[in-house]
DNA sequence: GTTTGTCTACCTATAGGTAGGTAGAGCCTC
DNA sequence: GAGGCTCTACCTACCTATAGGTAGACAAAC
């Protein structure tokens, strides 16, 4: 077996990544993830000391997998416009079958978590907020968007909607994260009128 | 004592929207709203047989103060930008102090809610994003409003700066509620340019 | 004298976590 | 190269706290 696949760690906070974005960190148990990976519960412990070791594990995760994956978007998509909704397919193509974005589902449980996975939320959402200010400036330069006030203030509206929709399309899976992305550009588009 | 205010089952439904806000609904137990109402966790079954029962006594109490703040906020605020960073406020007032607002932390727990919760919660939604509709169509027709496409997609814009931004308050108390959905109007605004 | 609302006492399931043991891989020494 | 040492990665068995929920007694109100 490929020792990459077999590592237990790494098969662990891809478990818990998935089970995350399904019901949520308060809701998901030693004993759910044990039967995934196929190991005992007190073998978990081994890998992570307490459950907030494992959260602190599986934030750690989330942000390598956002700063790998930035370059990549910045380089495939010249056009602000497209790159803000291929953030938006990325997102929605990890959200099917009842999961949401997990740092959504993380936000939304954040008084529960314990301090320090409180702390590296507020930094992973600071980094994510600091990168799409940075390409809205970049469309608003380029003449490609149109929004008033500072980007950072602006990237909070187009993380919202991103965010939420992923949440939005749980239970109206209709209502697709991709259109509602696409009406946001279109909003701040300078081109089309009402 | 005032028979409204003493009337256990009010008392119960009133604990659990506080405790729904602050950690969830999966997160509180009976043991905490029995503390705050002053009861033992047995006596609440009376009330509410299930915790189910509860959830969905819940929903029907947010439907409720919703539905009676519509028309009120209709009739004080002619002006829809206006009424709009009013909604934004009236929920910016019960998120005080690391509280979220109810309907945003009941969609990220939506696939660990029971069923009926899960159908309950959906209607609830679907009646928020038509009465925002409304207001934006509204707004729309008057000049005050610019934006492509449906009112309904629209007002899922809208509702999610709100709903994301109740939550983003907990975790980065800096960026009000308020700011953020100025900033979404004067996106929407016809007048400003770049 | 039945209904209402609460109580005590208990139940079972499950949570995260701990103690201590063990099979096997690798290494070092004689 | 055989025997012993240590580390890794798991195991069984158990612990305490807490979850939602139930049965039945009981006092007050109508």
């Amino acid at each position: 077996m490929n020792p990459a696949i077999s590592n237990t760690r790494e098969q662990l906070l891809a478990a818990a990544v998935d089970l995350l974005q399904r019901v949520g960190y308060a809701s998901f148990s030693f004993r759910d993830l044990a039967e995934v990976v196929g190991i005992r519960t007190a073998s978990i412990h081994y890998h992570f000391p307490s459950k907030a070791d494992l959260g602190l594990a599986l934030i750690d995760f989330l942000r390598d997998y956002t700063r790998a994956r930035e370059r990549e978007m910045r380089d495939q998509h010249p056009d602000v416009c497209a790159r803000l909704l291929a953030l938006a397919d990325r997102i929605a193509e990890k959200c099917v079958d009842q999961r949401s974005c997990p740092m959504n589902i993380l936000q939304a449980e954040y008084a529960v978590l314990p301090p320090a996975m409180q702390q590296a939320l507020h930094t992973l959402i600071d980094e994510k907020l600091q990168l799409i200010g940075a390409w809205l400036d970049e469309g608003r330069a380029a003449g490609q968007l149109r929004f008033p006030g500072s980007a950072i203030a602006q990237a909070q509206l187009v993380w919202s909607v991103i965010e939420y929709g992923s949440q939005l399309a749980r239970s109206h899976p209709d209502r697709t994260l991709h259109a509602l992305v696409r009406q946001l550009v279109d909003t701040m588009s300078p081109a089309k009128s009402p």
